[in-house]
DNA sequence: CGGGATCCCTAAAGATACTG
DNA sequence: CAGTATCTTTAGGGATCCCG
């Protein structure tokens, strides 16, 4: 994958358009609760209280909106079995699961990274007592 | 770079960490201008009024708390010289450039399938009506 | 079982004014 | 110019209840 640091970002006005870009991905994708979604269902298809026990601490509410919100952007396709009772399936479609390598590219330099991190922060709550 | 796809992620307890990770990372990354900022300085050096005006829409007071969050973390060095009246400049560590990669990576991500997004929303809204 | 509606509460963020 | 403090507004998210 031929990759273009964001080094050159901003750098000039239509750059800058760039930024936006980003933003708007993270916004999407920074909630609490999508990441935990779309990685649930990475594995495969899942139900409705599958998902909710397999992310844990996430309220009903909360997942209904981070699926109907994946649904809407295409990430997440919902099926419905008209049985009594109810049995929803969700699973990731093509376009869902193209966004875990992205993903997974961050994750790996968080996990490269954090004990950097951990330590620059000791380090300046220290330097304020 | 090897990656190791996020599909993987959360098939075992020992997978769903990495979720947790992923999620602590985006909920670091994910506010409204710490992109903004990182990118703005990925240029180089920059004044604290220079940023705002690049970043455009920041608040005084959102632009200090987003720098020195990333100051915190060690994705961003201060220094502050003490003239009347006082000059301040930013830049990015070599932590913070390195975030630049994924974030790179995400951003290609975005510029791929935005179109086909932007779609799904519309099909969406409208079989809602 | 899955989902919607309502209520409430807390964090995030904007506006503004003051200071070295 | 850069930073802090205070106040206010808003949006995210949790709890709860009801419905097919």
């Amino acid at each position: 994958m031929t990759v273009r640091p964001v080094e050159v970002i901003c750098l000039e006005d239509q750059q800058h358009e760039k930024c936006k870009l980003l933003g708007q991905i993270l916004d999407r994708i920074g909630d609490k609760w999508t990441i935990m979604a779309v990685g649930a269902l990475s594995g495969g298809p899942m139900r409705f209280n599958e998902l909710m026990r397999r992310i844990g601490g996430v309220s009903h509410r909360m997942l209904t909106l981070t699926l109907r919100g994946l649904e809407r952007d295409g990430m997440v396709r919902r099926t419905a079995y008209p049985t009594i009772p109810p049995k929803v399936e969700y699973e990731l479609t093509p376009l869902g699961r193209s966004l875990t390598e992205p993903l997974a590219i961050l994750l790996q330099w968080g996990e490269k990274h954090s004990g950097e991190i951990e330590t620059a922060r000791n380090v300046f709550d220290q330097s304020r007592n």
